[in-house]
DNA sequence: TTATTATTTTTGGTTAGCCAAAAACATTAT
DNA sequence: ATAATGTTTTTGGCTAACCAAAAATAATAA
């Protein structure tokens, strides 16, 4: 079996491949799993040998097919436990990443085939990312970031790209939560910030914000 | 942060000293932890430094009163968990085990809180167990092990020593699940085999059985 | 008490994951 | 094309956990 480091490397090449099999190179790596560079020509040497990506040596790695269904497994794991944290013990949608982190590695299929059941096998987490099914099979959806909605569009918030607690309690304390339906009233012309209408109340958002968050336009 | 290693250890010694400080040895924890006695060896000596344990050299290691909450810890978090499992997601008494053995190792009080909560705060696991509150505080009960069970006592299954899958499918066979009630109809004299009335079918334990069944007298 | 057996410790060695510093490559700017 | 900058690799070194084999202790049997 894998080892949590392993499986960490996997996933976070998976995020910075953009779900495709785009090439990353190690600074990304070594950014994201906070260790220096050095460290990740040894991983993905390692990875390589494991048959789980290729590396090409002073120009970067990829997820093999065998790399891409692992990591697309750690991912399930990663959002269903989001999901059940979120939805069955309580916790709001800032808390749920940290632990989600270390729930990830329990290998264990009928545990999150049963977790999921108990859910209603859900397609997307609390942040809104979709859920890759069993087979890694992600559902795709015609969901546009916020800051690409025209005027007069209504909305519906369905998840957001920025995880961090800072910005999730931002969201919160406007009532911009996931489900939430908002239109747009005004796009600024001159900074681009957008100023919407959600649960009644006139909202300013920069587009910094507008960025990070997840709509489907109706 | 205690490593995962660390948390093995420390609930290992905590079960083979029964509870109270009784002194382990290398042997023991080698066996349990299926490691050689050189490693367990190098193993109390980092303990030791942590203060998480008292070794004496070539004599053995007991728990200090840290030690002894950490691991109480460790077994509060192993056993709601396993509740968890079994009340919540439908995992028989006999698959909880081996999954806690993992789960027990995620640090985070908010979460065990929330499960304990959930499951309104439970005294005792599937398997009879007592769960530590989160002070460490034991509720002590005055079950007997089946074997001690005189004839035309009434009991209550309470829970079982033996957590082996064989031994706990060969109590579902028969129904003797926890909380079942029985009836001591026979001691046999020669082999002290009791024959007990359960779910109002007659079955016959072997002694060996009964040691490992826990009861409540009534 | 001495011999035998069991347990414990020491010593030397391995692997996974990490870092620091220096050297090698690549990329970009001049 | 050359210099400056950024990225990657190499080399040497570290710690946590493990094992094997040998030496030292302790416990038990003769
Ligand atoms: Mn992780
Ligand atoms: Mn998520
Ligand atoms: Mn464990
Ligand atoms: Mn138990």
């Amino acid at each position: 079996m894998q080892s949590e480091t392993i499986e960490n490397y996997l996933k976070t090449i998976y995020h910075l491949s953009g779900g495709n099999g785009t090439i990353v190179n190690n600074k990304q790596l070594a950014d994201k799993l906070n260790v220096i560079p050095a460290t990740v020509t040894e991983a993905v040497k390692k990875l390589h040998d494991l048959k789980f990506v290729i590396y090409e040596k002073s120009y970067g790695t990829r997820l093999t097919a065998l790399g891409s269904k692992t990591a697309l497994s750690i991912v399930r794991r990663h959002r269903i436990w989001e999901t059940y944290l979120a939805n069955e013990l309580g916790f709001g949608w800032d808390e749920v990443h940290e632990i989600a982190e270390e729930l990830e590695h329990i290998k264990n299929d009928k545990l999150i085939r049963k977790l999921s059941e108990k859910l209603g096998n859900p397609s997307f987490d609390p942040h809104g990312d979709p859920i890759p099914d069993e087979k890694g099979k992600i559902q795709k959806s015609n969901f546009i970031k916020l800051s690409e909605a025209k005027v007069k569009y209504n909305c519906k918030i369905m998840g957001v790209t920025d995880h961090s607690t800072a910005f999730l309690k931002y969201l919160e304390k406007h009532e911009l939560i996931i489900g939430a339906s908002i239109s747009i009233k005004i796009i600024e012309e001159f900074d681009n910030s957008i100023v919407l209408v959600c649960q009644k109340k006139e909202v300013s958002i920069s587009p910094k914000a507008a960025e990070s968050i997840i709509v489907e336009a109706l």
